[in-house]
RNA sequence: GCCGGGAUGGCGGAAUUGGUAGACGCAGCGGACUCAAAAUCCGCCGCUGGAAACAGUGUGGGGGUUCGACUCCCCCUCCCGGCACCA
């Protein structure tokens, strides 16, 4: 065997050997339990991040867990394809987007394989391939068909830098989740998919998802926002037409308080009464300007003006003024809303500000209410009982909202309602790298859409995009068609899907991704739902909203028989580093490489500054964050490997915090990581023929065999239990741990030894499957570690005759006893009482008690 | 403001769920090997006092329950993440 651990060398070996024996292919078979095990495909950017690392190690591990387990394990991988950084890149040096996105794919899939992952490539997709985005046209068509996807024209949040059009939950805090840049609202026409028509059920499953994290069901919970009030309307009469101004609201039982109405800038209430008031048009041009701009909504001050317009209280019959205001969304509910100042405290502010009168209608005893200024109590919903509202004084919130919506029921005005949040998802996108939307304009006939026979619509991948919108509109070879119901001349829709249409099913896809007759076949009745799902919490609510309203409309179809796509989820940390930085008297702050940092400590190993190894000046530490270019703070995984090895990388991904966690990346974390394998590695390399080594290990243990195969299995159920809870971390200190324990008990090969290095090498195995493999067949193990059974401790192993026992006095830790590791109770405790640190610490006076744990303490309380 | 998650040595993090706080590793200090350095190996390493034995103290702060609290309960401080004119 080799002196020296040479990690390229033997990863090769290893990565070409499951290549050539294709290890990784899974085959169904009922007869063994599966285990679906996906990683979030990636976007083909250019180059794999250490998020990347990070989270396809954690899936891989897993897979190569199961594996041993027994389960028949499927870990496949994609590519998430379409997308706009395609469109930039093409933009800044000409190459075509299909290009740039197959050069990437290769150069990352090489990646990949360099990483050792247990990965089924025979299942691999790319989303731009017109084999797999057919069947979105093609399930596009079926939505279509159910009335599931429809056509409409409304007010959009629309990204200035990217061009095209956002859905609702590609918004934050009024900006483009890609580009960052100011949203602005536009009226333009798209096609929706009708996730509201699921609303209920993707909030009443996320109880059923006992495998998903919490933070992950509440923001989805908060998202889709539903909310119990009651929607009724406030007629009125205006150009001799009678009409009704609706509105919902959480508190009908104010409705008596009502002093004003409001409205939305986008209202049409509002437009028909800006007609002849030039000055209510421009205070609404100016809210439809500035409203979603300004990032800052929240605290943006309450503006209003009035309409002119008055409408009847639907239960008093009083006049009631309807004004513009700011805060009013158009998005939610009715966009319009009842006022009732002395019970809401926006309504509240936007009264005192212009002088429009308040109406107690709520009162808690023994609280005064005051107009000067608004009191936390005026909104309590538990508390409050109605007062100065006729027949409903002294009834509390849900009795007088049952009372008042049969009232409003009664008049035919109105009754109970549920509002959503959630809005219906548009899908249209304004640009060209994405898969088409499958419909054909015609002037005749109309929108028609394309028949399933003529499925792919293909995208052209020899389009090189300007800037200067869609190339689809000018490539005439695209555009023009014959109407499939007329034959006559037409035109296909330029619009392509949102990209977060084509990762709302490819994990379906992978268990018939070689089907290319149907969407999906039978043996995704075998594989799906995916068992566990691994990626970053940025995607809790887009894409795993998404995913879970596209399996349930499957479902619907027929398609799947499942109601969620994904069992478990595990949302993986961000992988930060430290940022160093100088900041000139004058010109820019400039950031550098921590790599390039060198670290200074005093004598106790306190961290007393940073200088740059270059120039040896003092720099300063910017804090820990995630790793970005503007910081320049990353680090390329592609040098970390091919310094280190794949298996360090992975083991040190895995041992420098547990998955969910943030993990602060550490140069001599790193070099730790290696040192352990190469300990591992020298090791094994003078485990030699046992004769020789049975005197040796006599020699330099020191530890007994016994003692050190009583750690080993310590460890090895430790490692066991955290396996189990996916605390990885502690997994590879309990390796660590089992080598130490080897160390001690002296080198060579030995009973204790050969049982021990069995156990480590197949414990690690998940984490560092190059060195293991290697190992386990140079060492005489085995064949191929990849079907050797999962190690468990022994019960014998972990017997003893004698266990020490803390032995505490009032709580307070004074020493140790040894007793027989079977003693009763009666036993220890004399045992204890007669020892002398008993004796010392109890100062001569009698026990009150004696609490004994078995196999824990002794605790004598006097 | 609301919801969720946190706070443990110089650092990353353990503590099998109420039973020896600081496992494992990093950094640091001392030593061996070396002409020297790197690599490797051995030892020490929460804080305070002490030469040491040892004693005291210690899991963000304060109180409580318990023989015993990082863990459970109440109050407070700070940090991170999400949502937010949602009517």
């Amino acid at each position: 065997m080799q002196e020296k651990y040479a990690p390229a060398d033997i990863e090769q070996a290893a990565q070409r050997r499951w290549e050539d024996s294709a290890a990784f292919r899974a085959v169904e078979d009922p007869a063994k339990p599966k285990y679906y095990c996906l990683s979030m495909f990636p976007y083909p950017s250019g180059k794999l991040h250490m998020g990347h690392v990070r989270n396809y190690t954690i899936g891989d591990v897993l897979t190569r867990y199961h594996r041993m387990r027994g389960f028949n394990v499927l870990q496949p991988m994609g590519w998430d394809a379409f997308g706009l950084p395609a469109e930039n890149a093409a933009m800044a040096n000409g190459v075509p987007p299909a290009q740039w996105t197959y050069d990437n794919i290769a150069y990352m899939k090489k990646q990949l394989k360099s990483l050792g992952f247990a990965i089924d490539w025979g299942r691999e997709l790319a989303t731009c391939r017109p084999e797999y985005y057919k069947w979105n046209q093609w399930l596009f068509l079926r939505m279509l068909e159910k009335g599931l996807a429809y056509k409409k024209t409304q007010v959009v949040n629309w990204d200035p830098v990217d061009q095209t059009v956002l859905a609702n939950e590609q918004v934050i805090d009024g900006r483009g989740w890609r580009t960052g840049a100011a949203v602005e609202k536009r009226e333009i026409p798209g096609y929706y998919l009708a996730i509201t028509q699921y609303a209920d059920e993707l909030l009443g499953a996320l109880d059923r998802l006992p495998g998903w994290p919490e933070r992950v069901k509440t923001m989805q919970a908060n998202w889709i926002g539903k909310s119990h009030g009651v929607r009724f309307a406030f007629p009125y009469e205006l150009d001799g037409r009678r009409e009704k101004l609706w509105v919902f609201t959480t508190r009908a039982d104010t409705i008596m308080g009502v002093t004003f109405c409001a409205v939305a800038a986008e209202h049409p209430l509002a437009s028909t009464a800006a007609r002849g008031n030039p000055a209510l048009a421009a205070f609404i041009e100016e809210c439809k300007q500035g409203s979603v701009m300004e990032a800052d909504m929240a605290t943006m001050e309450k503006k209003g003006m009035p309409t002119g317009v008055f409408v009847s209280h639907p239960l008093t019959g009083e006049k009631i003024e309807v004004w513009v205001g700011n805060y009013v969304l158009m998005g939610y509910g009715e966009g319009a809303v009842m006022a009732v100042p002395a019970h809401d405290e926006r309504d509240f502010g936007f009264a005192k500000k212009y002088g429009l009168p308040i109406k107690q209608v709520i009162d808690i005893p023994g609280q005064p209410f005051s107009l000067d200024a608004w009191q936390e109590w005026y909104a309590d919903k538990e508390n409050g009982r109605c007062v100065h509202s006729g027949k409903y004084d002294g009834l509390g919130l849900a009795a007088a909202v049952d009372a008042i919506a049969a009232d409003l029921q009664a008049k035919d005005l109105g009754g109970k309602q549920v509002t959503w949040r959630l809005r219906d998802w548009g899908i249209s996108r304004q640009r060209y790298w994405g898969c088409p939307i499958p419909l054909i304009h015609c002037e005749r006939c109309g929108t028609v859409p394309v028949p399933d026979d003529q499925l792919p619509v293909a995208l052209p991948e020899d389009c090189v995009p300007d800037g200067a919108g869609n190339p689809l509109n000018k490539r005439e070879d695209f555009l023009n068609c014959a109407c499939p119901k007329c034959g006559g001349a037409a035109r296909r829709e330029t619009d392509t899907m949102d990209t977060f249409v084509d990762s709302s099913w490819y994990y379906s896809r992978y268990a018939s991704a070689d089907n290319h007759r149907a969407m999906v076949d039978a043996r995704v009745k075998y594989w799906l739902p995916v068992d566990q799902y691994i990626g970053g919490i940025e995607h809790a609510i887009l894409h795993l909203l998404y995913s879970r309203f596209w399996t349930k409309a499957m479902r619907d179809l027929g398609l799947v028989d499942f109601d969620e796509p994904f069992s478990r989820l595990l949302t993986q940390g961000m992988v930060l580093n430290e940022t160093f930085f100088r900041k000139p008297a004058a010109g820019r702050i400039r950031y550098y490489n921590p790599a390039d940092v060198e670290l200074k400590f005093d004598d106790k190993g306190n961290r007393i500054g940073a200088v740059l190894k270059e120039d040896g000046e003092p720099v300063e530490s910017g804090g820990i964050g995630t790793m970005s270019k503007s910081k320049n703070n990353g680090v390329d995984p592609q040098a970390l490997i091919e310094r280190y090895g794949a298996d360090t990388a992975r083991f040190f991904m895995m041992f420098a915090s547990p998955p969910e966690q943030t993990l602060e990346w550490s140069d001599s974390g790193v070099e730790g990581s290696y040192r352990f394998l190469k300990r591992l590695w020298s090791y094994c390399a003078r485990f030699g023929p046992s004769a020789v080594a049975e005197a040796s290990a006599k020699e330099s243990a020191k530890e007994s065999p016994k003692a050190a195969r009583f750690e080993i299995h310590a460890a090895l159920k430790q490692a066991n239990y955290d396996f189990a809870r996916f605390q990885f971390n502690t997994v590879a200190s309990a390796a660590m741990k089992i080598l130490n324990a080897l160390e001690r008990c002296g080198g060579g090969r030995h009973a204790v030894s050969e049982e021990g290095l069995s156990i480590l090498l197949r414990l690690l195995s998940p984490i560092t499957p190059h060195i293991c493999d290697h190992l386990w067949r140079e060492l005489g193990f085995g064949d191929d570690i990849l079907h050797a059974p999962w190690p468990e401790p022994l019960e014998a192993a972990l017997a003893q005759d004698e266990v020490e026992l803390v032995l505490q006095v009032n709580g307070k830790l004074r020493g140790a006893v040894k007793v027989p590791a079977d003693a009763a109770k009666k036993h220890i405790e004399a045992a204890a009482l007669a020892s002398e640190i008993a004796l010392k610490y109890m100062e001569g006076k009698a026990a009150k008690k004696v609490v004994v744990v078995p196999g824990r303490l002794v605790n004598i309380v006097v």
